[in-house]
RNA sequence: GCCUGGGUGGUGAAAUCGGCAAACACAGCAGACUUAAAAUCUGCCGGGCUACGCCCUUACGGGUUCGAGUCCCGUCCCAGGCACCA
C-alpha cells in the first residue's frame, strides 16, 4: 500500500489538509491591528458576506467566493498587502422564518449555522483573515448598527411616518412584497390588504441626485450601474398648480381668478408640460389629502366606497398594469392653468400616492393610461400634438406619444414638442402656476420591521419628551432573549409583548418611557459591514479612523447582481451620509465592483424547495478544493455564470495532476526557444485575463502552455514549470504551496514568490503564419518572418502555386496588408 | 410594455479597435499498452461534395466592406431585472 511512490503522487486531501493547518498556525492570512495601521500597499479585497443558512454553503457561494479569492491572491502575488475578510449576515426575516419552521430559537440555530459555514469555508482554501470576522447578530456588531441609526437620526435623515404595507388579515402580520403571490398571502392564501402603519424611514431620496451622478465616476459592472440608474429613475419635467374650482361654475372669469388665489391647489408632476392644453381632467390617488376638499356632498358615498375598495387591495395587485382602469368622479372641478377651463377631478387607483405629488393632469390624447381611462368613462380627448402628416383635427385612435408640433395650444401653436417643454413651463412659471422639477422614483427606505430577529431600533417614546434617541453610551440596546418570538395577532413586533423590556426610563426627564419595539431592516446591517471588518473587535469606535483612512474605500468588491440595487445603494447612501457628518472622508464605498454570474442547476436557481441544490462538500472530498475551484472558474465566463454540471471536472483535475507530475520530474536545463516563447505569452495572457476576471480563458491558457511543455512526452524544464506554479497559485493555492515548497521555496508562496513577469519581446515567435486571401477568401497559409514588409509578403504570396491558380491572368488591383497577419489580393 | 444580457459543433465554450470560426476542455469514435478492465498515451472529432481540393456554416432577413460571429437596419427566440412612475 504505502510504497515509496506515496509522496510523489498527487493526493489532494493530504496536501490541502496540510496547508490549511499551516496557514492557521503561521497566521499566513491574518492581520494584526498594528500591521493594518502600517500597511504601505493596502488592497481591500471584499466579497459579499453570506447569510448562514441551515443548508450550508452551496455551489453558488463557492463560485462567488472562489472567484473573489482568486483575484485577491493574484493581487497579493503582485505585491499588494491584501486584506480579505469574511463574515455572516445572520439577522433577518429569512433566518427567523427558518427558525420558526424548525422550532429552534435563532440564538441557538444561527451559531450552529455559522460554525458549519466556517468549517466549510476553511475547506475551500479561501484567504480569509479569521481575526477580523463579523457576525451581524452579536451585540458588539449591532451596537454600532444602532449607532449608525442614531447618526442618521441626528442628521435628520431618519423620520417616522405612516406608510402603506401589505397586510394579511388572517395571519395578522405585515408581508414583504415578495411574500404576496397573486394578491394572496403566500402562507395561508388569504387576500392581502393594504394598510397604513407608522414606520421609520431613512431619507435616501435626499441623496437621489448624488447617488445617480456618482455612478458615472465608478468603476462598476455596467449591468449594475444601469440597474441603479433605473431604480433611482430620474425624470425631468414640471410641477404645475391646478386650483380647485368653486362649487358653482363662475361665469365671471375675473372674479374667479381672484378667489382662486385663496383656494387650495392640486399640484401635479408631469414630464409633458408641453401637453398641458390637452389636460381635460385630473386624477388624484384615492389616498390624496385633497380628496375630501374636492368631493361634493352628492358624490361622497361613491367616493368613500371607491376609497374603501382601493385600500382593501394589496400593493401588488393594485400595481398590475393589465387590469382595466377604474375610478370615480369626485363631483369637483379644477382649473387648467393653460386653458383656464374647468376640468373634472376624479380619483383612480392608477395614480399612486407615493410617486410625484399623488395627482396627475390627465392628457388622454397623449398618454396611454389616460387614453384608456378617458375611453372607459367617456371623458373628452383633445389632440394637442400633431405628428408627421397630422392636422389639428386628425382624430386620435390611440394616445399619440411621438414627436411633432403643438396644435390647439394657444400661443404655442406650431411649436416643436421638444422646445415646447421648457417654453410652456416658463410661461406657466411667469404666472406663478408652474416650475421646472426633477422627480425620482426612488422611495425612502423603510427601516422598521415588526419582527424579532434584528437589532432593536434605538429609540424611546416618552410621554413628556416625545421621541428620544437612546444615548450613545447606553448602546447596545440588547435584543432580549424571548422564548416565543413568533409574530402574533397584534401584528406588531413580538418585543411589544414584553413590558419588562420595553418599559424604561426617559434619559432626558427621568419619566416613564417606552422602547421602540420594531427592529431594523437586515439591509442596514449589511450597509456598513465593510467599514467594520478592518476594525473588528474594537470596542471603542465602530471603525478606527487611521485604519479606515488606510484601507477604505474598498479596492475590489465582487458579488451577485441580485444586490445590484438594494444592498449596494444602501451602502452608498450610508457612506455618503457618514461622510457629510464627518465620520469618513470618502463618498463612495466601493471603488470597483464586479458582478459575478449566477450558478443555476437544470436551468433554474438552486433552492431547497426545488430540490436542486448542489452540495459542494462531496466534490471537494472527491477531487479536492483546488480542482473544484479551478473547475468552477473554467466552466464559463465568471461574470455570466451558468448551469452547474460536473461532467467536465476531470479536465481541470487532469491538468493539475499533470502539473504536479511535471513539477516533480522537471530537470534543470535551458528552456527551448518555443517553450520560452509560449511561457512569456502565457504569463501575459494570464495576467491580463485575471485583471478582468476572465478566469476561464486564463485556465485554458495555462492548459495550453502545459501541453506545450509536455509535448510528445518530453521531460519539462524546471524553469518552464516553476513560473506556472506561480500562475496557478490563485486557482489552486494548496498545490502551489506544496510544489513551491518541494521546489525549494521558503515559507508561503504568497509571501515568498512574486507574480511572474513577461518579456514582451520573448512572448512573440520569430515566424508567423500568414494568411493569403484572394478576394477575401483564404487560399493559402504560409510561414513568414515576423515584421515582414508588405512588398515581400505580397511577392511571397504571388509565388505560391496554389495562390496563382486563383489569380490566373487577372489583374491584382489592390493589396490589403495586415502586418503579421494577412495579405488579401483583390483581383477582378 | 421598458431596460439589461445573450443566441456559435453532440456539450461547456473561445475568437468582438472587422482580419485563419470552433482555442481549451468534456463526451464520443478508433488505435497502443493489458489475460481483461480501469488508468495512461496517440489519432480523429461542424455539415456537404464530383474529395490531396472545393462549397456551405456563428438564430433569421437585408446592408456596409477587399474582408462581417464582430459594424448598421429589420425580425424571431431565450434568460434576468423593472413595470399604471405621470
Amino acid at each position: 500500500m504505502s510504497d515509496g511512490n506515496h509522496t510523489n503522487s498527487y493526493n489532494p486531501a493530504e496536501v490541502e489538509r496540510k496547508w490549511q493547518a499551516r496557514w492557521d498556525e503561521r497566521g499566513t492570512n491574518a492581520w494584526t491591528d498594528e500591521a493594518l495601521r502600517s500597511a504601505e500597499k493596502p488592497f481591500y479585497n471584499l466579497m459579499m458576506f453570506p447569510y448562514p443558512s441551515a443548508e450550508g454553503l452551496h455551489v453558488g457561494n463557492i463560485y462567488a467566493f472562489a472567484g473573489a479569492d482568486i483575484y485577491g491572491r493574484f493581487k497579493r502575488l503582485q505585491g499588494y498587502q491584501v486584506f480579505e475578510p469574511i463574515g455572516f449576515d445572520a439577522f433577518g426575516i429569512h433566518s427567523e422564518n427558518f427558525a420558526l419552521k424548525q422550532g429552534i430559537h435563532p440564538t441557538e440555530l444561527i451559531p450552529r449555522n455559522v460554525e458549519r459555514f466556517t468549517r466549510q469555508l476553511r475547506r475551500v482554501g479561501l484567504m480569509y483573515d479569521w481575526n477580523h470576522t463579523v457576525d451581524t447578530t452579536t451585540p458588539d456588531y449591532y451596537r454600532w448598527t444602532q449607532w449608525i441609526f442614531l447618526q442618521l437620526y441626528k442628521a435628520g435623515l431618519a423620520e417616522k411616518k405612516a406608510a402603506p404595507v401589505n397586510w394579511c388579515p388572517s395571519c395578522n402580520t405585515v408581508l414583504a412584497n415578495e411574500q404576496v403571490v397573486g394578491g394572496e398571502c403566500e402562507r395561508c392564501g388569504t387576500a392581502v390588504e393594504m394598510r397604513f402603519l407608522s414606520q421609520w424611514f431613512f431619507k435616501i431620496t435626499n441623496y437621489a441626485g448624488k447617488l445617480l451622478d456618482n455612478l458615472k465616476t465608478l468603476d462598476w459592472s455596467d449591468t449594475t450601474r444601469k440597474a441603479q440608474e433605473n431604480w433611482i429613475g430620474r425624470s425631468e419635467g414640471a410641477e404645475l398648480a391646478f386650483p380647485i374650482a368653486r362649487r358653482k361654475v363662475a361665469d365671471d372669469r375675473h372674479e374667479a381668478a381672484q378667489v382662486e388665489a385663496e383656494r387650495p391647489v392640486i399640484r401635479v408632476f408631469t414630464t409633458r408640460p408641453d401637453t398641458v392644453f390637452g389636460a381635460t381632467y385630473m386624477v388624484l390617488a384615492p389616498e390624496h389629502p385633497l380628496v375630501d376638499r374636492v368631493t361634493t356632498p352628492e358624490r361622497r358615498d361613491a367616493v368613500d366606497a371607491y376609497r374603501r375598495q382601493a385600500s382593501a387591495q394589496d400593493l401588488v395587485t393594485r400595481k398590475k398594469t393589465d387590469k382595466s382602469k377604474t375610478g370615480v368622479w369626485t363631483g369637483g372641478h379644477a382649473v387648467n392653468p393653460a386653458t383656464r377651463q374647468e376640468i373634472p377631478v376624479w380619483i383612480a387607483d392608477y395614480v399612486l400616492m407615493e410617486y410625484g405629488t399623488g395627482a396627475i393632469m390627465a392628457v388622454p390624447g397623449h398618454d396611454e393610461r389616460d387614453f384608456e381611462f378617458a375611453t372607459e368613462f367617456g371623458l373628452p380627448i383633445i389632440r394637442v400634438v400633431a405628428g408627421e402628416g397630422d392636422g389639428a383635427d386628425t382624430p386620435l385612435a390611440a394616445a399619440y406619444t411621438g414627436p411633432g408640433r403643438l396644435v390647439n395650444s394657444g400661443q404655442f401653436e406650431g411649436t416643436d414638442v421638444g422646445e415646447a417643454k421648457s417654453a410652456v413651463t416658463e410661461w406657466l412659471a411667469s404666472m406663478g402656476v408652474g416650475e421646472k422639477r426633477i422627480n425620482y422614483r426612488l422611495h425612502d427606505w423603510t427601516i422598521s420591521r415588526q419582527r424579532y430577529w434584528g437589532p432593536p431600533i434605538p429609540i424611546l417614546y416618552c410621554d413628556e419628551c416625545g421621541i428620544v434617541p437612546v444615548p450613545e453610551d447606553q448602546l447596545p440596546v440588547v435584543l432580549p432573549f424571548v422564548e416565543d418570538f413568533k409574530p402574533d395577532a397584534s401584528g406588531i413586533s413580538p418585543l411589544a409583548r414584553h413590558e419588562e423590556w420595553y418599559l424604561t426610563e426617559c434619559p432626558t426627564c427621568g419619566g416613564k418611557a417606552r422602547r421602540e419595539t420594531d427592529v431594523s431592516d437586515t439591509f442596514l446591517d449589511s450597509a456598513w459591514y465593510f467599514l467594520r471588518y478592518p476594525s473588528a473587535g474594537n470596542e471603542q469606535v465602530p471603525f478606527d479612523p487611521a485604519i479606515t483612512r488606510t484601507w477604505l474605500p474598498v479596492d475590489s468588491y465582487i458579488g451577485g447582481n441580485e444586490h445590484a440595487v438594494l444592498h449596494l445603494l444602501y451602502a452608498r447612501f450610508v457612506t455618503m451620509a457618514l461622510r457629510d457628518m464627518g465620520h469618513v472622508d470618502f463618498e463612495e464605498p466601493f471603488t470597483r465592483f464586479r458582478a459575478h454570474g449566477l450558478i443555476v442547476k437544470d436551468g433554474s436557481k438552486m433552492s431547497k424547495s426545488r430540490g436542486n441544490v448542489v452540495v459542494p462538500d462531496d466534490y471537494i472530498a472527491e477531487w479536492g478544493a483546488d480542482t473544484f475551484r479551478t473547475y468552477l472558474m473554467f466552466l464559463g465566463p465568471y461574470q455570466e455564470g451558468g448551469d452547474f454540471r460536473d461532467s467536465g471536472i476531470t479536465g481541470p483535475y487532469n491538468f493539475l495532476t499533470r502539473l504536479w507530475d511535471s513539477a516533480l520530474t522537471a530537470e534543470d536545463r535551458e528552456l527551448d526557444r518555443d517553450v520560452e516563447q509560449k511561457l512569456h505569452a502565457t504569463i501575459r495572457k494570464v495576467t491580463e485575463d485575471l485583471e478582468v476576471l476572465s478566469y476561464n480563458t486564463a485556465v485554458a491558457a495555462m492548459m495550453e502552455y502545459l501541453n506545450v511543455v509536455r509535448a510528445g512526452g518530453r521531460t519539462p524544464e524546471r524553469g518552464a514549470v516553476e513560473p506556472l506554479v506561480r500562475l496557478v497559485a490563485p486557482f489552486a493555492p494548496h498545490m502551489a504551496e506544496e510544489l513551491w515548497e518541494r521546489m525549494g521555496g521558503e515559507g508561503s508562496i504568497f509571501d515568498g514568490a512574486s507574480w511572474p513577469e513577461f518579456d514582451a519581446a520573448k512572448a512573440v515567435a520569430d515566424t508567423v503564419e500568414f494568411v493569403v486571401q484572394v478576394n477575401g477568401k483564404v487560399r493559402a497559409r504560409m510561414p513568414m518572418a515576423r515584421g515582414i514588409a508588405e512588398a515581400q509578403a505580397r511577392d511571397a504570396a504571388l509565388a505560391d502555386a496554389h495562390v496563382r491558380r486563383w489569380i490566373e491572368d487577372k489583374q491584382v488591383r489592390k493589396t490589403v496588408f495586415v502586418p503579421d497577419r494577412l495579405v488579401n489580393l483583390v483581383v477582378g
